[in-house]
DNA sequence: CGTCCGTTTGAGCCCCGTCAATGTATGTGG
DNA sequence: CCACATACATTGACGGGGCTCAAACGGACG
């Protein structure tokens, strides 16, 4: 199930992940020290509380990033797309749970090695730290769009959010998108309920801004619009 | 105003910031491309959208890191304690306010500078790694302390952190403490108005809780049942 | 003393959470 | 093929928590 060494060559995100950082040569090395791993929706690749934890590079798919409070209620607080990275590593054991949205597919390592590796190879440490500054940007883009405004702005946001991940050109939102989340798991990000959000969804689509395909597909009639009701 | 070169020997924070990584020689040779600066509560360090940004290390007093919405409200998005780095490393201009909570002295570097001592001394890279982690594991903590939570619960887990965040000793809170924030600050941290957290607060004393001295002092009377609260 | 700034407290209303029922899609077994 | 179960989504009714508007209070500093 697992290669024993990666194949970087057709990798879809060989020039975006960490790892694009690296000359040939150290690529080479980095991959003999991984493996694949491939996870259907809904499985965790690791909990909260794991020591053994790995490294990984979503390849493709979706994965969340999750806290449970004792009431036993998610709260996601990250979502990651591909080329992103996950893995806690430098704490002695994970903190957060993380999920696949999708099926998905990653490039795994196990975390001493990765660290090791990070300390071998200079740029792919820069790199990393270039990632989780980019990490903890949009981790403040979420405060920001939770605190103080109502739930219509926020599922405006996050829409817009979306359309953009989905979208090649970074400044033109995609016109249409599917959304990897339930109504659930869009409500455990945006502070909501899972009524509230399918409430201002039908809402959206009431006024016009959005068209819905199935529960999942989401279409954007009004880009310019939709973006004016976040703020 | 500004020192020629920096005075490590001295420093407060000298084996808890990210410079503590480097050995004597590289620290000395970083000092020399470095200047202190004194900041006066409210004064701004950089705002958003400022090109020539720099990066700083905290060495006494507090900042926040603040984004203001088209309307002209704050949001803060993150408090810098001792220690603590500030600085956008990778993006061409600053994307947030980096703003004194109260008078605060820095160690300040240039971006450019900042940036070719990190790639020259992969230690210093690697510590700045692991603070951008722990940052964003600090961020990802104020989400979950803001999803879903009234806000006593808000109010309560705040002071826990600042009580942990006070104290000497990582497990135990301190008994008493100064908020370095107007309720103002508070409400615009934790999602609220400023009269909500009057209120809470006002019934947190009431309730026999905890103790104000002025406005700003906080005493922990039940500090067990405080983190009660906060779940 | 008067001004300014931050804090406190009150009254009223609205948004959103809670509870509840129905609708829809997918899979499973008879 | 149909009955059934499961999971997710939608919609309604209702109540409460927090925001809004408003006024009074307190300390710092001229």
């Amino acid at each position: 199930m697992t290669a024993n060494s990666l194949s970087c060559a057709t990798c879809p995100v060989r020039d975006r992940a960490a790892c694009a950082a690296l000359d040939e040569d150290e690529r080479d090395e980095l991959a003999r020290l991984g493996s694949h791993r491939t996870l259907r929706r809904g499985e965790t690749l690791f909990a909260a509380g794991d020591d053994n934890a790995t490294c990984a590079t979503l390849i493709s798919g979706a994965l969340k990033i999750s806290s449970f409070d004792e009431g036993g209620t998610e709260h996601i607080l990250s979502l990651i797309h591909p080329a992103g990275f996950v893995g806690e590593m430098f704490a002695p054991l994970a903190r957060h749970d993380v999920i696949a949205l999708t099926d998905s597919q990653l490039c795994l390592f196990t975390r001493d090695r990765y660290e090791a590796a990070a300390t071998r190879f200079p740029a792919l440490g820069q790199a990393l730290l270039r990632r989780a500054s980019e990490d903890l940007f949009e981790s403040r883009a979420l405060i920001a769009l939770m605190t103080g405004r109502t739930s219509r702005q926020r599922i405006a946001g996050f829409l817009m959010a979306m359309a953009n991940a989905a979208s090649d050109s970074p400044c033109h939102p995609a016109a249409s998108f599917d959304l990897m989340l339930t109504r659930g798991e869009l409500g455990s990000l945006l502070g909501l309920t899972i009524e509230t959000v399918s409430r201002k969804i039908s809402q959206l689509e009431r006024d016009g801004v959005i068209r819905r395909n199935g529960s999942r597909g989401i279409e954007l009639v009004d880009a310019a619009r939709l973006g004016s009701m976040a703020s």
